[in-house]
DNA sequence: CACTTTCTGTCAACTAGTTGACAGAATAAT
DNA sequence: ATTATTCTGTCAACTAGTTGACAGAAAGTG
């Protein structure tokens, strides 16, 4: 319980930020945090498949189906069946709906760099490459699956 | 949506390792890995008391509360009330319980180092003190309300 | 002492996820 | 063409957390 403390710091390092966020995005935008994660993710890939946003958020089809409605009723995301396809429901972000993720966006990040503007001593952006390149090399690791052929 | 993506990568990382932690500790010891935490918890604090078992895990009173039931019909945590003070239910870890959430740090401890053994150009220790700066420069920041006096 | 405040653990009602089952549409196989 | 498989979104039932209210015990205050 000593070597893997890092997790114990990675888990409350997100935490706070994740509180903090949360609690700025619903006081000035009246959204949560995972409200703005929705948008975003719905922003950033344009126009796709119910599924294929659960996949790209890491949550279940059934989490995103149930979530749809609330988005749809305040008109910041639009849904629709294709005609190519019967299936798939079809949804992208509004015009008021990318308008709202951009300002939360910059509110947001003009919070983030008001904070870390006066830390001395990290460089935020070689932090992120670190911690990309451990995401990497952690995700390419499942032989085990891969060689039980 | 570029600055602050370090939170995202930050997200991403902590969710896979916690996954993974999860996949392990339920295939080989049968707990969750949030449930292991409860464990790990427990058995650093000593004996406490039910509330401050809540803060240090940084969760409500009443997700300890509910869970206690499960973890002493396994033997695993004691509980009672102090002659002190009839309002507190005092927690510990039993031996039994010490002993598992032992061999289950070890354990992951030993596959965490498998999978990072091999990883060059990383120090793991330097970026855990990196990320502890990040958290405390993060955390000594709620003057707005310090200052709203 | 009487009183108010604070702190404890628990309850009910809610939220946002999960899994597993399902029907229907698209696709693959024979 | 039929049959089988796969993929879609949704439903029901569950889990693990939340908040707000509560009663009872402890501590502070007049």
């Amino acid at each position: 319980m000593d070597q893997h403390r890092v997790t114990f710091t990675l888990n409350r390092l997100v935490g706070e930020l994740n509180t903090t966020a949360d609690r700025v995005l619903r006081k000035d935008f009246g959204l949560t945090y995972s409200q703005f994660l929705f948008l975003v993710h719905l922003d950033s890939a344009g126009t796709v498949s119910s599924s294929v946003l659960a996949k790209n958020m890491g949550v279940s089809r059934a989490a995103v189906s149930k979530r749809i409605p609330w988005f749809t009723s305040r008109g910041l995301v639009r849904s629709g069946h294709t005609p190519s396809d019967n299936r798939v429901l079809t949804l992208s972000a509004t015009s008021q709906g990318k308008r709202l993720v951009a300002e939360m966006s910059d509110h947001l990040e003009q919070r983030f760099r008001e904070k870390f503007d006066s830390l001395e001593g990290v460089d935020l952006d070689e932090l992120n490459r670190t911690l990309l390149c451990v995401l990497d090399h952690f995700q390419q690791q499942p032989r085990e699956a891969a060689m039980a052929t």
